[in-house]
DNA sequence: TGAATATATGAACAGGTATTCATATATTAC
DNA sequence: GTAATATATGAATACCTGTTCATATATTCA
């Protein structure tokens, strides 16, 4: 298969945003439905700031999106690929 | 969605191994059927050391396999899940 | 207005990673 | 056996990344 470099590092990209157990986590909490930054924070047990700059790089992949209430910021998965490339994923590390 | 610790780093490791623009073009080459690491570093421009190291990490995630042939390795896609993340992660930078 | 809460962000430091270079192993041909 | 070829690997270096800490912005409440 062809694949031009710049879409290659794009595609790389892609999975870096998802390349480290912390950002893992963050999806799979929301894959149950939307969740506050305080809430995915004590969730898991990370400080809000560290959570804060992980969604950062998430919603720049869009791999999530925000929803603005308040004062506070309602984070979700963004689409459909998303949750598909998650579960592919576990299905391959599960029977891998 | 619950995951467990370390089930949140093997998935994280497994994207990690998608994470680099070099390893996705050597994924991408084999995407056309099995080939040498000569081949693979003359089609992509790399030394063959560099592929070298990069396919060790894709073996170990089992993301490819190798084949010995005489003094030559033939390296091809391992299974399935791995083509089907390429492709879903592809349909997401593109139209995304 | 001022205090409190929720999130974001910049800088800095620690740990990880991709490449290069040199060298090792393995296989074939002579 | 030696020479040549294909691949693998260890060490070193340069770059990248995740977290923490301090601080900034934004919103609600009194």
């Amino acid at each position: 298969m062809k694949l031009t470099e710049p879409k290659a590092r794009k595609l790389a990209e892609l999975f870096s945003a998802l390349s480290d157990a912390s950002r893992i986590r963050i999806i799979a909490q929301l894959m149950g439905g939307e969740m506050s930054v305080r809430a995915l924070a004590d969730g898991l047990g990370m400080t809000e700031s560290a959570v804060s700059h992980q969604l950062r790089g998430l919603r720049q992949m869009h791999l999530v999106r925000a929803r603005k209430a308040g004062r506070q910021v309602f984070y979700s998965i963004d689409d459909d690929h998303v949750s598909r490339l998650f579960t592919l994923g576990l299905d391959h590390v599960q029977h891998g």
